[in-house]
DNA sequence: CTTGCATTTGACCATTTAGTAAACAATTCT
DNA sequence: AGAATTGTTTACTAAATGGTCAAATGCAAG
């Protein structure tokens, strides 16, 4: 009952878009308010804060975007090395096309958000971590089932999922702030080389 | 001749500290000004901008400390799979050495900072791509040599270098978000292993 | 010791920003 | 239709922030 409105999620897109293409800090409500089109007073209506919007707008993202994602990446029907690699190969190919799209290299917002908010504003610190250790476990799980099939040798799998997770997020890292997708070129060759198995030859198209 | 100060260092030294505590955005010029007794007057006769102070700073801090202590750390008066293995545990010790002082895991500023501040504040943005890009050079120069005296297989050592450079500071960050230096406590074999060597046992003190 | 320069100070202004309030508009349920 | 509920708008306030200036203060060399 009562009005509807779409205003609650332009707010969190319009949000997410500004907030990884700058900064948290960068960005205030009024430049949220102006993308979005919505006005500061219904603003205040959906959020309390502009920390409470982003707590809501990242795992509003994780769970309309990267957990189906993730999901699709990591399925059991493939193997998992095969699953590995598709991961890789799909975080350059993001790069790449949000390169094209707003002329930046992004990287990850997890992380880049993570980095610049953990002490500060504890209710968004917390998400990140959360949603950082939710992404950790899927490659976890891969290197877990890897290390079953005899496909790689046995090793710790929290450990080796910490490391590569570390490798990505650090090249990632490197191509925002080069703002070049040259770095991430091999990503998947390395990654897959890290953890001691062959990048999956695919036909160029 | 006329008077003399120590309020440009103070402002660099305040500068850092805060911006690498908290983040660039985060941090106002007035938190500088109280931070280093120096009065906002001061600061405006000193630098134009809080970018102009920030890149001042990180030069400052490349130059005082980051340089000497890569130069130390990468002597080749050690072999190189020595100075890298060296470089990995100051990593950590530098982090724990931090936590203890701070409470806090900050990780790299240089990577921190340039994460956030890509594509603002373009002075700043190119400052931290040439800090990035020497950091990376002393890797590169340690994996070379270390394939040129065989001690590791041959590989591309510019790769090699992104790559080692990326699970460094990717692990960095993540200790950084996670404010816990667990996660860094076996860089070193991690590192080491990455580049297909094994981490230089150090006796327990 | 005084002159010239380098710094300091504090008061000040303009703008941006977060946040509020109350009237108004649209939708649905009865 | 008319409540009741949900969302929208506008105008407003208070505080924070960036930035300026002219006068005052120390230092150091001649």
């Amino acid at each position: 009952m009562g009005r509807v409105s779409d205003g609650r999620e332009r707010l969190m897109n319009a949000a997410l878009d500004l907030i990884w293409e700058e900064s948290y800090g960068a960005v205030t409500i009024d430049d949220i308010c102006n993308r979005s089109k919505v006005k500061k007073g219904s603003f205040y209506y959906f959020f309390e804060s502009k920390a409470d919007l982003a707590v809501a707008a990242l795992e509003h993202l994780w769970s309309t975007h990267t957990k189906p994602l993730m999901d699709e990446i990591f399925s059991p029907l493939l193997s998992p090395l095969e699953r590995l690699d598709k991961a890789f190969k799909r975080a350059y190919d993001r790069q790449v096309e949000l390169k094209q799209e707003t002329g930046k290299v992004l990287g990850c917002p997890y992380f880049c958000i993570g980095c610049e908010m953990t002490d500060q504003e504890p209710r968004l610190g917390e998400k990140m971590r959360e949603i950082v250790g939710r992404k950790r476990r899927y490659y976890e799980s891969a290197i877990r089932d890897a290390v079953a099939a005899g496909e790689i040798a046995p090793c710790d799998p929290a450990e080796k999922a910490l490391c590569l997770m570390a490798m990505v997020e650090g090249l990632l890292s490197q191509a925002r702030i080069l703002n070049d997708t040259a770095v991430l070129k091999n990503l998947p060759a390395m990654a897959m080389g890290l953890i001691g198995a062959k990048s999956i030859a695919t036909p160029t198209v």
